[in-house]
DNA sequence: TTTAAATATCGTAATATTGCAATATAACAT
DNA sequence: ATGTTATATTGCAATATTACGATATTTAAA
């Protein structure tokens, strides 16, 4: 084989794991802390923060989109992207599950 | 092409990534919310939670090991794994910087 | 030392992702 | 209407990932 065996996982597995697939590219991730700076940003100022051509600079967009981390509103003759408060809350209640799982188990075995 | 242009990000970006990239399989995903649970577990434990045979939950682990993820020491016959703390405090750090950004922020555009 | 167990590695087929050139679309300006 | 600018989509080649059967490795038990 050699696909996800995706329908054996709930709906929430899934949804996280694709929040976190959509961090797991350099170039995205740098469109992410790009966002975390500027607030907003418009696909072609992209361009010159990232190695890529326009066309994969957009792509790598519309998979941040649909996994929920970024917002895209049309703006004249450009979009507007900008970071999306509902799975940056995800994210936050992960981490602060993840902690607290590390603190309360304590010394680890291994 | 169609390889991740790996050689033009910074080793933190990337390390980054590949830690978030970890996470972004349903699989993956289970094993850690697992160890959040169970604080340690050995691969067999694994074959009763996943849907996967064995050279595939093995090779998840290796996957979550080499993101720094996870740990994992021989244990006689078996291998022991749990969370490794130093990456729970990237993500921790990252998570807080994204909800602090978000905050200061405020009212977005779009 | 043979057997059993737990896990890892190898080989390989199926599928998914990445990246870009070419092209399409959409809004604005002239 | 025509051209310009900004972004999206399509098609495709290169590469990476996923999954598993078969097999190797490693440790403990008999």
């Amino acid at each position: 084989m050699g696909a996800t065996k995706t329908a054996t996982f709930s709906a929430k597995q899934l949804e996280m794991s694709e929040l976190f697939k959509a961090l797991g590219h350099p170039a995205r991730w740098v469109i992410i802390e790009y966002l975390m700076q500027v607030k907003a940003c418009v696909c072609g100022d992209l361009l010159e923060v990232l190695p890529l051509a326009q066309p994969t600079v957009s792509q790598h967009l519309k998979a941040l989109k649909q996994a929920g981390l970024i917002q895209g509103t049309i703006e004249g003759t450009s979009v507007c992207y900008c970071l999306n408060p509902e799975a940056v809350g995800l994210i936050q209640v992960f981490a602060s599950n993840l902690g607290a799982a590390v603190a309360h188990q304590g010394k680890l075995c291994c």
